[in-house]
RNA sequence: UUAGCAAACAAUUCUGUCGCUCCGAAAUGGAGAGGAAAGUCCGGGCAACAUAGAGCAUCUUGCUUCCUAACAGGAAGGAUUCGUUUCAAACGGAGACAGCCAGUGCCACAGAAAAUAAACCGUCACGAUGUGAAAUACAUCGGGAUAAGGGUGAAAACGUGAGGUAAGAGCUCACGGCAUCAUAAGGUGACUUAUGUUGCGGUAAACCUCAAGAGUUGAAAGACCAAAUAAACCUCGAUUACUGAGUUGCUCGCUCAAAUUAUUCGACAAAAAGUCGAUUAAUAUCGAGGAGGGUAGGUCGUUUGAGCCCGAUAGCAAUGUCGGUGCCUAGAUAAAUGACAGAAUCCAUUCACAUGGAUACAGAACCCGGCUUACACGUUUGCUUUUAUA
RNA sequence: GCGUUCGUAGUUCAAUGGAUAGAAUAUCAGAUUUCGGCUCUGAGGGUUGGGGGUUCGAGUCCCUCCGAGCGCA
């Protein structure tokens, strides 16, 4: 299961809305990771995503463009084993978001090295409320 | 041969694995960023609204002819101007290149004067007074004439010569410069040449005049479907007469009663708030507009088009016309092109093996035609330049 | 996607096409004070966002590029 399909990501105002209003997050550099564990949310997946680049640090359409597409590739790879494979609930519905606070481009490495780290510090985050 | 500048071309290719978006019933199927996709500086298509016609205002354009759907774009040409060679002319480049003989305004400082010319110095004759033997001499004063000369300035009343005059002056004449107008010849035309006439500061990227053009708003346009809210509020118009009960087979009509809101009056109360009673008015439906609230989904518009390729043909060219069993070549909607591996080609380092890299500028958002700006390596052309040789 | 406004000293703002771009505040130096503040005197600080054009002359007029803001769902 290494497809990343639409229904996978992130696109609903609302639920974006509530997301920033009141998820909690934790940074890990290059990024800032903002989630909240929300049953309303109406998808099939359990996990939706979204990736933000903002203009601010990367002028150029280009480089916005490049590291989302090597952000969305590392996530796609690693999903299936170190977060799917380890929800504590099967029925739990998840809102991710991945905002990029770094300063300049980084190396595809260093991303995927960060997101490894976050998904397991994502897990870790997830089972203290439950119990 | 070294380096730089400008212009043009070009903008790596192929295969496999795992993914993404679209097409497709599905497949081991097919397609998938640029020359500028950028800036949004112009022009058009398309859509909604407005619109009898004309004028004013505002904005834009401004040598000519042609091309084009259209343009502030392009092609060819004209005059002007710059550079080089050369002084006849040739080659290359540049520009918003209509009109200050319609009117108004402005021209700092300096300078006599910056625009109906003007009299500060100077020049000139005349008059008065004085000096003097006297004079056509000298000095002072007066009201005049004059535009030749005057360390200015970006710019000084067209330039040179002669005549003329008291001194002078385009005042007159000759030659020359520029411009308006008229006529003739050539050219589709801008314009050129010749003759005559009139005239001689600059500035329109100052207001303005003339000619030509422009309706406004932009795909967040707009059309449809679904969902949601309110059967509510305010204003206007039309139709009508209301909530409940009774009467009637039913409707209209008639009778009775209650509630809410507002107006006025009275009672209770120190006052206010409030309570009670009486009186008058309103309460509905449909349509239009306003303000506010709700929704935050989908389909179409939307990718077959002023389209691309090849050939013929008209034209100096931009470009047009005709033909083809020719081709279909991104279509996402918080937004798709990525990662890994191999090969060819190129670049950097190195004697080589080999190692590293494929990069510059930069990412489609309704679609086209231009313009402008950015751009690594490489190739070609032109100009400048370094070194070497002759 | 479309429209619109702006860019001047470190900061906030002026300047009709005309001499070396001005004011307040901030900075620095001096005076005053035992010291500091307040006050007084003086000084420095500008690619007028970059480039090109029109003009005798441009912060101002025109073109182009860069940057910033605002509005339209």
């Amino acid at each position: 299961m290494l497809s990343f399909k639409k229904k996978e990501r992130l696109c609903s105002k609302k639920v974006i809305d509530l997301l920033y209003k009141s998820g909690s997050s934790f940074f890990l550099y290059p990024f800032k990771i903002q989630f909240i564990i929300n049953p309303t949310i109406t998808s099939n997946s359990p996990i939706q995503v979204l990736f933000i680049v903002p203009k601010k640090r990367l002028k150029k359409a280009v480089d916005r463009n490049l590291v989302k597409r090597r952000m969305r590739e590392v996530y796609r790879c690693h999903k299936q084993t170190l977060l799917y494979a380890a929800l504590p609930d099967s029925n739990i519905k998840i809102a991710i978001s991945y905002l990029y606070v770094g300063n300049g481009i980084e190396s595809f490495e260093q991303i995927e090295n960060s997101i490894k780290k976050s998904m397991s510090q994502l897990i870790r985050n997830l089972s203290k409320p439950v119990q």
